[in-house]
RNA sequence: GUCCCCUUCGUCUAGCCCGGCCCAGGACACCGCCCUUUCACGGCGGCGACACCGGUUCAAAUCCGGUAGGGGACGCCA
């Protein structure tokens, strides 16, 4: 085990999105490559906001994508005490005052600072008093006036603010809770993290952060803000620009590989490699090479992904994770052909399960209309003729592998002058409905004979009640 | 508004630190061709970018300055 100790931090206040899980995923990465700590904190100080459920949802997403930490979770809601401690500490060395400023008054001076075009910031009314009246308060950090805070992010570069631009920060609510950007230090530094990965939009938090930790006397750990994610309009993403939960995304039929594989080359890339597995990304990654930028999220891509997935996936375990999305379709294995040889067919032709499950349909389902534009396209004496021919053979030979059918089909054209499309597109048409659909022989194998003729039959009843 | 950050094909990016190998490479998407009993897969090819303006230099995507655009932050949310 090495020194480094990383953390994902995220609060409970909804599930566990694709902007979280790349920087979860990043935290992950490092500390597997160099055989440090990944500590899971949930970040619950703000009790009104923060659930059970999102905990939960959470939690769910990182398992399924094999995110898994070494310690933790930790909850900041069990630790209150520990940051009173700190609170009083502060207070004690002279480095925080109690400011009776209330809510209503700051509001007012926020807005009316923005109006007139200045930077709204605590002015400093309480910094200096030394009365102690009645009534509610809150405790703020008091913040050096001079000079200039900065850091050296590990992506960034070094970010420097002029200290005249950060005011005194709220560390204690009049409630008596802690805020966030106190709880955050007094963890990290207390859990010992030695590299903080975290979203961008905490840039502007870390000079506070940086003062605070000085003030406690506590090292400074490093700072790696990687970029946001954004939607196909180039803002942030939302809802607005479809799925950003992570377990959607599992229901929607990705792979956990898939994602991951997508997330860990949106920002980031090692030459001009595509593909990575688990070993391969934790091998190669290195956050120098996370890109500076915001990226835009690309559905698209995440499909290429997603199918070349698919397609060397193990159909053993293809066949199970598709279990669920044909259920959802009401659709029974039993009985029906085998669902491994079935998955066998449609490896190659799905970009999610979600879509393999919908062209599975027609296996356990048999067609109950057909699609009559591409019937057309045949008259009906031909397409009697046609079933008539294959029925013939079918029937007189047992289906064990999709050679000998092809060599079938093959036959039935040669002995009748037919080519290949005049017999298979029928064919398919009367199996699965449609014209869209795996190889006629393969469906043929994984159907069986009998239930071939069954639908072949079916068919022919269909066209002659026409 | 103020501060911070960012800017290479539509998108993800390589190259930038250590100027010439870059009239900028790969991938997704798109288009075309081939393969083919359908749909796909696959193969081949095409389209397509250094935000802009100045400067330094024999030479700039790469260095310097400015401009524009975008994003983020400005909460008793995290």
């Amino acid at each position: 085990m090495s020194e480094l100790r990383v953390r994902f931090a995220p609060s409970p206040t909804g599930y566990l999105h694709v902007g979280g899980a790349r920087t979860a995923l990043f935290n992950w990465l490092l500390a597997k490559k160099q055989g440090g700590t990944f500590i899971l904190r949930i970040e619950d100080t703000d009790v009104e906001r923060s659930t059970k459920e999102s905990v939960d949802a959470i939690l769910d997403g990182m398992k399924w994508l094999g995110l898994e930490w070494n310690e933790g979770p930790f909850f900041q809601s069990d630790y209150f005490p520990l940051y009173k401690e700190y609170v009083q500490k502060l207070l004690d060395a002279g480095k925080a005052y109690k400011c009776y400023c209330s809510a209503e008054v700051l509001d007012a001076k926020r807005e009316l600072a923005m109006k007139e075009g200045r930077k709204p910031k605590y002015d400093g009314t309480c910094r200096e008093r030394s009365d102690q009246p009645e009534g509610p308060y809150v405790i703020r950090f008091k913040a050096p006036r001079d000079g200039a805070t900065s850091f050296d992010d590990l992506i960034k570069g070094t970010i420097t603010f002029p200290n005249e631009e950060l005011d005194d920060l709220i560390i204690q609510r009049t409630d008596g809770t802690p805020t966030y950007n106190f709880c955050v230090v007094i963890d990290d530094a207390t859990m010992k993290i030695t590299t903080v990965i975290r979203g961008d939009d905490h840039v502007n938090n870390t000079p506070r952060q940086v003062q605070l930790y000085e003030a406690l006397g506590f090292p400074v750990p490093q700072f790696a803000h990687v970029p946001m994610i954004l939607g196909s309009d180039k803002a942030r993403l939302s809802k607005r620009h479809g799925a950003t939960s992570v377990i959607a995304y599992r229901d929607m039929g990705y792979l956990p590989e898939a994602l991951m594989n997508y997330l860990v080359r949106l920002g980031w890339s090692c030459g001009d490699d595509e593909i990575f597995s688990r070993a391969e990304m934790v091998q190669k990654f290195d956050i120098g090479s996370i890109g500076r930028s915001a990226s835009v999220f690309d559905p698209d891509k995440l499909n290429w992904l997603n199918a070349h997935y698919i397609k060397s996936c193990d159909p053993e375990r293809l066949a199970h994770l598709l279990l669920p999305h044909l259920s959802s379709r009401e659709i029974t294995t039993l009985g029906g052909p085998d669902l491994v040889a079935v998955v066998k067919t449609l490896q190659e032709r799905a970009q999610t399960l979600e879509e393999m499950a919908e062209r599975a349909v027609f296996y356990y389902n048999a067609p109950t209309s057909y699609d009559d534009a591409a019937l057309a396209k045949f008259d009906s004496s031909h397409l009697l003729a046609v079933f008539a021919a294959v029925t013939a053979k079918l029937a007189a030979v047992d289906v064990p592998d999709v050679s000998p059918i092809d060599a079938l089909f093959k036959v039935v054209c040669s002995e009748n002058g037919w080519k290949m499309g005049q017999v298979g597109q029928p064919v398919r048409i009367a199996l699965s409905g449609g014209t869209q659909a795996p190889g006629i022989a393969e469906i043929v194998v994984v159907l069986g004979g009998t239930e071939t003729i069954r639908r072949i039959e079916k068919m022919q009843g269909y066209l002659s009640g026409k």
